[in-house]
DNA sequence: GTCTATAGGTTGATAGAC
DNA sequence: GTCTATCAACCTATAGAC
């Protein structure tokens, strides 16, 4: 190691592991798993093939590496604390970053379910990191049933049902504008989904006497 | 051609094509559109290579015959009326369709998406064919909103968001039995959502007095 | 760490006999 | 319609120089 060398200039080593999985990213949100191939990667990580295999095992590591780097929002989303000054700002601000998150996540998620070997690694990974649909549903529940023993929601719901209604529907929501794409928005809007569900949370006058 | 044969019933000789069909489809769902090979296919439909390409123009085009029929219940399903005693019963029948259709076209789907040229194919069907969760939204929206204006259900509520809620819940559901597997029922239960969802449709007892 | 070059194995698809 | 035989293209992964 040379000391009489000026220290590194602006760009690290190389920063060629960061360009190779950032490529396999983009290249499987635009044109999906099938094509992925790491000559692809390479070209468009501007390395040559070798690199990608210096820096990762083999293709399903790096496409583990992809899956882990694609789900890390999600983490994020989970250990963000769930409050607001009502129901109804609650419910929406959760619902419209999980849009937001699936919107980058699905195409993940989606690649990983096109083979049984990478989807059980990706499901063990997920159990693993207790990862998944009901993390979501269990902490709007938790909300939901606070606000409920507050008396603010009805007695005969269940709230993680509920939680389950609100989540299902943007995910529905997501999963039509990947398929059918983003023009196609014949889905009920995610205002009236929310304020559907707010109005329906309300407890009924009779409730509220004995609540 | 001879004239003194019995005429033959619609069905060719060898049912050669449908054993192509049906093993495509087995395969698809069993391992996942990557490692569907038109070799495999042959070997499980117990044909020759060639025969695939014989009957189907080529991979793309067994595919999406493929689609084609993991589909076709979706139509079924569709086209059938929506009516039943009371709300309880209509939604509870209509989830558990959803759902047993899902658990079967869900791998068709995702597999579709893991392709750009696919995927896009497959859109263009269903956009063709007037197919997608806004149809079963609508369907049931449309119910409800008959319901609602037979006083059954609150004023205040927006039937289609309502009911893509409901379908948004068997769609997560259904998403998750496929991707984490089939024992991991940490979801509300399908009992929980519907009669959680007939109680929160209920109008309040002000509203009654004047429905 | 990155490159060039290449080995080794699959895959989609076709030709031609029966 | 179905088969055997075959190919050209492509892909993953490694070797070895710099």
């Amino acid at each position: 190691m040379p000391s009489d060398e000026p220290k590194r200039r602006g760009r690290p080593p190389s920063g060629g592991r960061e360009a190779i999985l950032a490529a396999t990213l983009a290249l499987l949100r635009e044109r999906g798993i099938a094509r992925l191939t790491t000559r692809e990667v390479a070209l468009r990580a501007g390395v040559a093939e070798a690199s990608v295999y210096y820096h990762y095992r083999d293709r399903a590591g790096l496409l583990r590496a992809v899956f882990e780097e694609g789900l890390r929002p999600l983490r994020a989303l989970n250990e963000r604390g769930i409050e607001g000054p009502d129901q109804l700002d609650v419910m929406a601000r959760l619902a419209r970053a999980l849009e937001r998150f699936l919107d980058q996540a699905l195409p993940v998620l989606t690649a990983a379910q096109s083979d049984t070997e990478l989807r059980d690694e990706l499901a063990e990974y997920m159990t693993a990191n207790d990862l998944g649909p009901h993390r979501g549903v269990r902490a709007l529940g938790t909300y939901l049933r606070a606000e409920q023993q507050a008396g603010r929601i009805g007695p005969h719901i269940d709230p993680d049902a509920a939680a389950l209604m609100l989540i299902g529907a943007c995910f529905m929501r997501a999963y039509q504008r990947q398929m059918l794409g983003p023009h196609t928005r014949t889905l009920p809007s995610l205002e009236r989904v929310i304020s559907t569900l707010d109005a329906m949370l309300a407890p009924k006058s009779t409730d509220q006497r004995h609540g």
